[in-house]
DNA sequence: CATGAATGAGGTTTCATTCAT
DNA sequence: AATGAATGAAACCTCATTCAT
């Protein structure tokens, strides 16, 4: 009958939403945004549809908490303080260690993917991933730059959307893409 | 009082069924398949809703429509009887033009990616272009393969990603994507 | 290039007309009368949805034309001019061509049954069926009266329900109802 | 702040869905299945459209839901544990019970009558009410059988029928049918 | 914090009917 | 007399969201 204390409420809150935000990335990841309805996702939580917005505003609000929860995931990865150019040894490093990251959380980059092609929910994508994105970039031009690459610039780009790519293969097609070959391929390429 | 004759009728039929596939794609390819309505593609077309079954037996019939369309006019550029191996010249010429083809079809090719990345639509998608997909890699096998290249098929698979994830970086980002400069530093690289 | 003669063009007429409502006929019938399409009479018919509209002004002005081309060839088996009391004899022959007319028109009696339940379109059924119930009751009425029945008029209506139910049971149920020994056990039960 | 109890909601379920069911129970036996729309149960019911969905999965669901909660209100009649043969006493009981029966629920036997004579909801019809329909004829079959009829299963169906037409009569003609008199007749014959 | 009944806008689809390059 | 493209109202159904015997 005692009331719960205010750390076992905080504990439940987040396990809750823990359950809730694991929950939502695999069917939006899955089905898509539109295609994922909120009961569904309340099904799969084991929690009640009302319950939802307990913890979330809206489904697009749900959806962004599923994206910065993921993103902090990887906080330690991006966080990289060395601003420092990449040695050859670095980047490849840095290559390996991207698709890495992919492979341990492929339901979250499936949803990455899924919404960059997204225009609709784009707004928040952006909104979210393109800092992110533009810091990535900024490495490996300054990669190339120090390589003495004819057009940094373009190279660093051809690089990064090699990588979605080599991504959205792998995600979508599943075991028959040789990623660990084709990873070896685009180092020996672009290193 | 007398009736439109036969060949009125077929030219009034193609020139709606026109109308509303090019409508349908445009709103498919910026809103997704689900994110748009049988409704907004009446409106955009000038057409009502019920007309659209007269054309389509329902939306996803729709969409495998403007697939086909866009497809068929594709049709010459990958009828390329030649199945010889491709030269470095025509390698050059077969990249240049694949995003030739992008360029002069944007909205197309962002349904395209699009559905890539859409699973609960994809059995649809990978029905319709599958085929076409593998051919073009094993165009490119036969290529790294003459060019004793160490491992022919992970290379053309890298090489596949890459353009994926080029004509997507190009489709997404518009005219801040420097396609020209990304594209030649792409055939520098794969050449 | 002469035009045709008006004789020709009432042939047409007769001719069209009486398709469109056999094939209103069957549908109405297997379908009902909700459950039938104005595109699915035309398909069957062989003619086009506008043309049904030169012919009727409406699916409920088609039905009307159905039921009445039906009842019209009847015509000669209800005006038995007879108005004098059955004998036991005709009561029988009265009955078992009842049944004849049934057996030989099935599809009709499958619609007049199917009208019959049917209250909302009933109007219309009341509209012209009542005069012919109500005087088939009268002559059955009589033939009771003139045995010296306990309750003619009862055993009339009992024996006009027994006939429906019969009939239904018969038109519903096909083959494996035996009509033949159903039919000679309530003339025996009614004569 | 409180949420209901398990109890009270399964009281709201209970009461709401009685609401539903009686009121979609009327729409059917007087406008037929197909005539009748779902926002039309919806506004007699007194609830929203989309709650009906929270009882029944379908339009034809709620049809299902209809005619089961329609014959569970006869389980007692219809499990009449004897098997023995009927006296004619028993018969005539039994016959009259049948018609009370009806009178007593008018509106579920005029929803039975007019599905009997729509085939194309015919599917659930058969499945839900022939087996009681068979036993029926059984019992009745027995009797004459019994009495040394010259053909007892004939008379059966006979009988069977008559019953349907007598309900058919009483329930579409209202008042003016005057059911009393047509039952003791019936008795008066068949026993 | 948790439940699930309820809402209502909006989605896809059907269909009787009209009309005319 | 005949065609079939086109319309628009209305049907069935879904779903994000709100709210409380």
């Amino acid at each position: 009958m005692s009331p719960r204390t205010d750390k076992q409420n905080k504990e439940i809150r987040q396990k809750t939403e823990l359950i809730i935000i694991e929950s939502a990335l695999v069917l939006f990841a899955e089905d898509g945004y539109l295609g994922t309805s909120m009961q569904s996702i309340a099904k799969k939580a084991g929690v009640s549809k009302g319950n939802l917005y307990n913890y979330f505003d809206s489904k697009q609000d749900l959806l962004e908490g599923v994206l910065i929860h993921g993103l902090n995931q990887f906080a330690d990865f991006f966080d990289e303080d060395s601003f420092d150019i990449l040695s050859e040894k670095e980047f490849e490093i840095a290559i390996r260690g991207n698709f890495e990251m992919i492979r341990a959380n492929k339901t979250f980059w499936k949803l990455y993917y899924n919404l960059f092609a997204q225009p609709k929910v784009q707004g928040l994508f952006t909104k979210i991933f393109a800092p992110f994105l533009e810091q990535y970039i900024a490495i490996f031009e300054a990669y190339y730059n120090n390589k003495e690459d004819k057009n940094p610039k373009a190279t660093a780009l051809l690089l990064g959307s090699a990588l979605d790519g080599v991504s959205l293969g792998y995600l979508l097609m599943g075991k028959s893409y040789p990623l660990n070959e084709v990873v070896d391929q685009l180092i020996e390429k672009f290193k």
